[in-house]
DNA sequence: TTTAAAATGATAGTATTACTATTAACTTTG
DNA sequence: CAAAGTTAATAGTAATACTATCATTTTAAA
């Protein structure tokens, strides 16, 4: 078997793009480039002038990539998810015990994202504050549903319903798998958000805490 | 004792305008239309340009009330949470046992909001459909951290430290419940959404349905 | 090595947005 | 009735989010 990791690539939505990123260096830098503004801006105050000026490259050429800064973020987005999915599937892989299976893809959710799988190099811990801070406005959006259509959210979408059918795994009579594990994805980016913005809102303010939060509230709902 | 309900008012940080929009029926109207334009465009796509048309009135006029669009958000979330919160009080209130507090505050919290309690006459479901799809981007935004200083979410805060205090009512024994409340308030917008949107990530498409799906989780995590 | 094709850069221009400023008209209150 | 306050009308500005065109450079195929 050769090697898996070395020749996997994130395969994301073409119509994300005009000009595949990963085909150039120009590309390659764009994407890199943005991770760092936008987590330093905001996606509101990120724009193509100023990453172009970052790049030592022109609005024009970066258009050429992706049609807007919106379509860059859903890029970006499934970008993350992406390599979230890779590593909880590699990780849970041939585990026979469901709740450990679980658990496993509850701890993967929480942590740092591997980069090293993409053509980028990226800081793992920037892409997910990135995530934190800025995916809901990617889906909260006017055009959410015709993006839903074109497949914008499909790895977002699949890896909710990997941990849907996990959470069936550990229990069969459990009514709300989905619901449940949109309620973990969603909260695996917004109680950062709140540990790092709003402190008392949470009680979580360390990967291990989220982790522990999540696994008592899951073991609880599960096997009760 | 005289009528709690018709001589409450929300009380809203005045620094989230510049001229108070109760004060006038031109506020109101502003208010009330915004809700509408908010819906209807959501909050991209809307501007004070469309809201001054659909009343009748001048930009120039709106900025008076609002410094700008992102600050009418945050009085509309504000005025929101304070229906909620009021409702949530009044529900509630000497309710002796604690669980039954709790499972009457989260019903409470996936309502639709009683809008008679202040000086617009609003619908109810308009602006909670504005919350579920805006209320995300009122709060990820780059300056959260000098407008929660300012006391912006300070109605939002209330409330989630209201359903901590009841969470641990329930299990004082329970480490999470800051964690806990807020994710019960996120939910209450975001599954609401899923729903709407991304129909496959949910099994909860009623209000009963979302209600009985956090009162199992509840139920379960606080008392096993 | 030539040549065509593709990618990028440079420059310019447009429509829209998010305001600010000024002055005039109207309304309310003392 | 006069003064003060409120709103309307109009104009203007800086920034944003693009689009278009053409020149130059890079790459890849013959």
């Amino acid at each position: 078997m050769h090697n898996l990791l070395s020749s996997l690539r994130i395969d994301i939505n073409s119509s994300l793009y005009l000009k595949d990123p990963e085909s150039s260096s120009l590309g390659i830098n764009i994407v890199k480039s943005s991770i760092d503004l936008i987590d330093l801006y905001g996606i509101e105050e990120f724009n193509f002038k100023k990453l172009a000026k970052a790049i030592g490259s022109t609005e024009s050429s970066i258009y050429r990539y992706f049609e807007n800064k919106h379509r860059l973020l859903l890029y970006i987005s499934s970008l993350y998810w992406g390599i979230v999915e890779f590593q909880t599937v590699v990780q849970t892989n041939n585990m026979p015990d469901g709740m450990e299976k679980l658990m496993k893809a509850v701890e993967t959710l929480f942590s740092t994202p591997q980069t090293k799988c993409t053509s980028f190099e990226i800081e793992g811990q920037k892409l997910r504050h990135i995530l934190n801070s800025e995916f809901v406005k990617a889906y909260h959006h006017k055009l959410v549903d015709e993006e839903n259509e074109a497949g914008y959210f499909s790895i977002y979408k699949r890896l909710a319903s990997r941990l849907s059918e996990m959470i069936v795994g550990v229990n069969p009579r459990y009514m709300y798998s989905n619901s449940l594990a949109s309620l973990i994805m969603e909260g695996s980016l917004n109680q950062y958000f709140l540990s790092e913005h709003f402190h008392n809102l949470t009680d979580c303010h360390s990967k291990d805490n989220l982790y522990e939060f999540y696994k008592d509230l899951l073991t609880k709902t599960l096997t009760s």
